[in-house]
DNA sequence: CCGGTAATTCGCAACGGTCCGTCCAGTTAA
DNA sequence: TTAACTGGACGGACCGTTGCGAATTACCGG
């Protein structure tokens, strides 16, 4: 899914060396334990699929995860933090469609719309996008990078491109507000809870490409 | 700004009447004191302007409403069934602006989308936006009545379906989708937290209008 | 018409429960 | 020796509930 996977997860470290990083001095002390941030990692998205973003706690976390809430707050200064590393080394998403190429930009953005209805319509999909959504709203880092985790800016957005050089788009057509708007959508079916009508992907493309 | 101000507030009646609601029947003892009930839901709207959603509390509107929570309680079950009646009594909304009608729908649109990015960059709107998400992530009624409650929907619609009846745009376009594209973009961009650039609005529009 | 009673509101205050974020003690690993 | 780990305990915030006394309102018997 995402490719680029950004190595985070220090975010506050508790004892910055302060020494200006010089090679050959070495921390003394144990290390910090890879098993542990990894747990916790995997059980927050464990605990995010199933309890949704805002039935998450620190406490929950550090039982699922069989690790002290202290290694928890060493680590991250906050719940969020710890989501938005889960979201960048993809633990919290599914994998989700790519938009097919058969040159026909209309029938092709369908298809892809289509089949993102039909995922997030999955028992449990729902609230992973308001999950993900409420998530955004508390924490900064989560809102800047969900677009980046999602990956559907840059998937949409190259089968865009390549329509425009194919000419059947304009030369001038912002791909990112586009795709902003395609996505936007659906963040906002998904805060309105309306059963999606069956055409909706179509309308939705001729919406945008008209 | 809504219009259509549903009358609500009475949403779990401790005692249903449990009476075929024959008339003549009358409740017996004190009512509903109406004072309370709006000092509660003005309460609410000051403190989410100025708090924002998720740090607002039942024991902080009791408060600053000077009212029991044990009447809130007994009237709303939970914090946002609070939030939906305020936002159902407009009382959490500024106004926006409408849509101009020049008779060019394009600089319309720009010049609405710019006065709408201006109007949320106004120091204090910025997190407002956002605490109306996360309210609706919670709450399926104010996700539902958001779009109501706004009116951006039924101000934009209106303006493109003036502009699909002068033949500026198809008439079969989907009007609800296209609003709705339109507004998502604003929803992300508040998700994101990136700065705007100058010419946003004129991207937007010329992604949706090409 | 009057006064009692029942029903329902309110405010105040307390309760147990959950989770927060911090701290300390003891153990283990570099 | 130093730092990360576990486990436990702490005060505090807020939750949602409960009990109490006082006020308000309708019904009912004198």
């Amino acid at each position: 899914m995402s490719h680029v996977s950004l190595r985070l997860g220090m975010l506050r470290a508790p004892k910055m060396p302060l020494m200006p990083a010089s090679a050959g001095v070495r921390r003394r002390g144990a290390v910090r334990s890879e098993e542990a941030r990894t747990a916790v990692l995997a059980a927050t998205g464990r605990l995010f699929a199933t309890e949704g973003y805002d039935h998450l706690t620190i406490e929950g976390i550090a039982a699922e995860a069989g690790v002290s809430k202290q290694t928890i707050y060493r680590w991250w200064p906050s719940k969020s933090a710890v989501v938005a590393d889960a979201l960048i080394e993809d633990r919290l998403l599914p994998d989700h469609p790519v938009v097919p190429d058969t040159g026909d930009i209309r029938a092709d953005l369908i298809a892809w719309v289509q089949s993102v209805i039909e995922l997030v319509a999955q028992p449990g999909y729902e609230g992973l996008v308001r999950s993900l959504i409420a998530a955004a709203c508390e924490n900064p880092d989560i809102g800047a990078r969900l677009n980046d985790a999602l990956g559907i800016t840059a998937t949409v957005a190259t089968r865009i491109e390549a329509a425009v050089a194919a000419g059947q788009l304009p030369a001038d057509l912002p791909v990112e507000e586009f795709v902003r708007a395609l996505v936007g959508g659906f963040v906002l079916h998904a805060l309105e809870r309306t059963e999606p009508a069956p055409d909706v992907a179509e309308r939705m493309v001729r919406a945008l490409l008209h």
